[in-house]
RNA sequence: GGGCGCUUAGCUCAGCUGGUUCAGAGCAUCUGCCUUACAAGCAGAGGGUCGGCGGUUCGAAUCCGUCAGCGCCCACCA
């Protein structure tokens, strides 16, 4: 067989992607075997896969892979989210391209194109995940509006809803003006902003201007008329409109005076009382508040506790509403800058300073900053979900990687709110809740039920109702915040909601491991630890492992705008996917962010090359069956044995702390270094000689456990190799080989073998120092110990004729120590005896320096006395070494002279 | 304002229940090699007083304090 000397990723990839679809390897069904699940973070449905996506597949397929090689039942459910917001976001932006309004459309017509683009666009992301390899049971695809999860929604809704968890009110909260819908807390986004601080001028209403000058402290503004006016500092003038009142600190000596007047809202002439609350910050501009109770949270909390009047001056889109009286229609942005005009024409505004303050944007709209408003909205009660979702992470029992997590988990929960779950949106669950006709004016009426009868059974038992029809019971048109079926991801994709103790259900949950960025840990990972424990009762996956960012390599994270985020399909394409997924492996501790460099992937594809040459290498031997194995080759395999089972044991202990980087970093080194470097140049034979068949059987053997080992980072490679070590039968694969348990081996060897590289490395500097060519044979003298039954391995990999041991060595021999032990090759004339004397002087110099520093030590009676007497034995053995050694150098330096 | 984390070779990071597995790894760099597995390679080499200062200790990258810089999360100062 001709192999050529490059992988080539594009004839492999394919080709075993659909050999292992073809035989059902990734499908997994229910057995005897331990289960080991983990479901996918559903991405948004429309969505193309970037970096983030790679790095967190990469982390979940290499988990899968490996359990699925451990003899477990492996199980990687995929699947996509509607991602409501998002989704219905780009389907009114595709409308609008076309001329066609949201608002001219029925929510019927609106949910037509917005299954269409759906059924277009999705699950492109998840044929693209193909291409990385993903090891995921398509067979099991879901979809968070598919009719399962759906009708889990539903149901956990109405559940909870009577368990009287969920309720509906009217409150401030975070309004996105572009998407027309509330936000969550979460889905808020403070950035810092440079704005102005507006200072406007409040006159006091029917002022009868008397009062000279106030008490001590008080501080008084007049007009050139002598009307006194309090001064207030806003950063967001164009909500004076709706100002109900002015509010100062009870106990501020500058506006005493002010108390129990009214004053008069500038531009609009509206009088409002002023009021006294301790909320007010003395400290802060002047002390007077302007009071809007409709567009700001505390101002509402203070309208309430006062009992203003709320005037709402804003349209669902920002736009100023007719309550305003003024600038009716504009948009606020547009009004803020317009009435800093008019104030400042009417001799009202004082001054402006610059100002930095948090703004609110929201997180799917980064261009529109949200406004707090006042509307009827659902909500989902938290505290009784926060006090079963955090002991058992506190507890250590569901265990997050890496356990920094556990502090904002801790801090979140501790400090929960409710939930706002309804959006005024189509595109996602509607509110199974239906509202009775009632009288104009009068309080609503609803039932929340599963379905319109239930609906209309549970109606009919409303005195009064008895007789109501379907056709009676208007539908909520509210949808469901997205995360409210996301948060059932881990039950609903085994059905554990419809069908509760069903015989998947039982067997997949709860979930091995769950990957996902921390940006999400509220948003999504504690809402299904909610769910998980009202529902089950259980947690929904035992561990978590929190990705990093991942960041262009400068440090900045990937983005559209700085065009610095790589195509991943491009990436594959010129590296392959094995060697993308090592790219990313590379950089990637648990929970660090990780600067993604193409270089990285470029290293990847090397390994790939390194291993198909290593292959090729290999299979190009031919065996003599009457060749007796050589010593040396002997030696290697023994050795390589101790070598794999250590590696085994580490990568092992390195998995189980999800250090996967380390891991793969440890396998990458037993390759490279270990295997290809040491072990195949040890038994290599020469030119067209052939192979023993001992030492060659142990090698395929050897490279078969390494394709195993790497497997689950490189799947497409080790798979081809994987099939030609050998005839493999139409079904079998490596994904399905069990990799090798942890077992003893023999630490001696290695740490023998150790010394013997020392050796070996020590001929090769000489060589390199003084120019000798490889095939140069030279000799080697011994002046001490050293591990004589390794000769044959030095002799070959050094290419010596022979190694002897001396008294002394000769005056013309170049040396080296290892150890205690000093080693020479005599060279004749070849060496340069005043080049040598320098070397030998300098090593001379340190080692007394190092001599002198321990015996310093050794002389310290605080040390002698209480350092344990370990250690002072082993700095007795040092000083004994190092004493050693200078006698050696000293001879050497006699001998050279 | 509150909380968490980080600072170790040019870069990315490991080590941090104190002492020969303590100064490490990979990449990059430098030197010499196109030696029939691999130049996407081979063989060698150099490089850090572990952010600053102070303390505890016989002994500190490792523990404590403090300062400086960086990052993240939470929070209603207009």
């Amino acid at each position: 067989m001709e192999l050529p000397s490059k992988y080539s990723p594009a004839d492999c990839e394919g080709k075993w992607y659909e050999y292992w679809m073809k035989h059902k390897l990734f499908h997994s069904e229910p057995d005897h075997r331990e289960p080991y699940t983990i479901v996918i973070p559903p991405p948004n449905v429309t969505g193309v896969l970037h970096m983030g996506h790679m790095l967190n597949n990469t982390i979940q397929d290499i988990l899968i892979r490996r359990a699925r090689m451990q003899g477990k039942n492996a199980c990687w459910v995929p699947g996509t989210d509607h991602a409501s917001i998002a989704t219905e976001a780009k389907v009114v932006n595709k409308l609008a391209a076309q001329g066609i309004k949201k608002s001219d459309l029925s929510r019927e017509e609106f949910l037509k194109h917005a299954w269409e683009w759906t059924e277009e666009h999705g699950g492109i992301i998840l044929k693209q995940l193909r291409r990385l390899g993903a090891s995921c049971d398509w067979d099991r695809t879901a979809f968070t509006m598919d009719e399962k999860r759906s009708a889990s929604v539903i149901k956990v809704f109405v559940d909870l809803y009577n368990k009287g968890l969920i309720y509906r009110g009217l409150r401030m909260v975070n309004w996105d003006p572009k998407a027309k819908t509330s936000l969550s807390n979460e889905e808020v986004i403070y950035r810092e902003e440079k704005s102005k601080l507006y200072y406007l001028r409040y006159y006091v209403a029917k002022d009868d201007m008397s009062g000279e000058t106030g008490a001590e402290g008080e501080i008084v503004h007049r007009d050139e008329q002598g009307r006194r006016y309090a001064v207030v500092a806003t950063t967001r003038p164009e909500t004076i409109m709706g100002d109900t009142a002015m509010c100062i600190n009870p106990k501020d000596p500058k506006n005493q005076w002010l108390k129990g007047k009214k004053v008069i809202v500038p531009l609009v002439g509206r009088e409002i009382p002023v009021i006294e609350d301790r909320y007010v910050d003395i400290e802060f501009g002047t002390g007077c508040l302007k009071v809007t109770p409709a567009h700001d949270v505390n101002d509402h909390m203070l309208g309430k506790k006062h009992q203003l009047e709320t005037i709402d001056i804003f349209n669902p889109d920002a736009t100023i509403s007719e309550a305003a009286g003024l600038y009716v229609g504009m948009d606020r942005m547009e009004v803020r800058k317009q009435i800093a005009i008019d104030l400042e024409a009417a001799g009202l505004m004082e001054k402006t300073e610059d100002y930095t303050n948090k703004v609110g944007y929201s997180e799917r709209n980064a261009d529109t900053a949200v406004e707090p408003r006042l509307c009827m909205q659902w909500f989902l009660s938290m505290q009784h979900f926060a006090d079963i979702a955090l002991p058992p992470v506190m507890k250590d029992e569901l265990k997050f990687y890496p356990p920094k997590y556990k502090s904002t988990y801790n801090n979140w929960l501790e400090n929960i709110q409710d939930w706002c779950i309804s959006r005024q949106l189509w595109w996602g669950h509607r509110i199974p809740a239906y509202f009775l006709p009632t009288e104009e004016g009068a309080e609503e009426i609803f039932v929340v039920a599963e379905n319109i009868e239930e609906a209309l059974n549970k109606a009919r038992q409303i005195s009064g109702y008895e007789n109501i029809q379907a056709a009676d019971l208007r539908q909520d048109e509210d949808a469901l915040d997205t995360w409210f079926s996301s948060w059932l991801w881990p039950i609903s994709l085994f059905d554990g909601i419809n069908n509760p103790g069903n015989e998947e259900i039982k067997y997949y949950y709860p979930t091995a491991d769950l990957v996902t960025g921390p940006d999400i840990i509220f948003f999504w990972v504690a809402r299904m630890i909610m769910a998980g424990y009202e529902y089950i009762g259980d947690m929904p996956f035992k561990n978590v492992y929190f990705t990093g960012i991942v960041r262009d390599k400068l440090g900045r994270k990937m983005s559209k705008s700085l065009g610095n985020s790589p195509d991943p399909i491009g990436l594959i394409d010129t590296y392959g996917a094995d060697g993308v997924r090592m790219g990313m492996m590379l950089s990637a501790p648990a929970g660090n962010d990780i600067l993604f460099d193409d270089a990285l992937c470029e290293q990847g594809r090397n390994f790939n090359n390194k291993i198909w040459n290593a292959f090729r290498l290999i299979k190009g031997w031919n065996v003599d069956e009457n060749l007796a194995q050589p010593e040396s080759s002997r030696i290697a395999v023994e050795w390589f044995d101790a070598q794999l089972k250590k590696a085994i044991a580490e990568m092992d202990d390195l998995f189980s702390k999800y250090r996967l980087s380390e891991a793969l970093m440890c396998v990458y080194k037993l390759f490279w270094d270990e295997f290809s470097s040491w072990y195949l140049e040890m038994i290599k034979p020469g030119y067209q000689q052939p192979i023993d068949a001992i030492t060659l059987k142990a090698t395929l053997h050897y490279f078969e456990q390494l394709c195993l080992l790497l497997h689950p980072f490189m799947p497409f490679i080790t798979e081809e190799l994987w099939q030609n070590i050998e005839e493999r039968a139409e079904g079998e694969s490596i994904m399905t080989q069990q990799q090798a348990k942890v077992s003893d081996f023999d630490k001696q060897i290695i740490e023998d073998v150790e010394e013997i590289k020392n050796i070996i490395a020590g001929i090769r500097t000489i060589r390199l120092e003084k120019n000798i060519p490889n095939k140069n044979v030279l000799s080697l003298e011994v002046s001490g110990n050293y591990k004589e039954s390794y000769a044959s391995v030095i002799l070959k990999m050094a290419n010596l004729d022979k190694i002897e041991k001396v008294e002394a060595k000769q005056a013309t021999a170049a040396a080296f120590m290892v150890g205690t032990t000093e080693f020479s090759v005599p060279l004749g004339d070849m060496i340069d005896k005043d080049e040598e004397m320098k070397k030998l002087r300098a090593d001379l110099e340190y080692l007394e320096g190092f001599r002198a520093s321990i015996l310093k030590k050794l002389s310290n009676e605080n040390f002698v006395n209480r350092a344990p007497a370990a250690v002072i034995e082993g700095e007795r053995k040092k000083l004994a070494d190092s004493e050693s050694k200078i006698k050696a150098i000293q001879e050497s330096m006699a001998a050279l002279s």
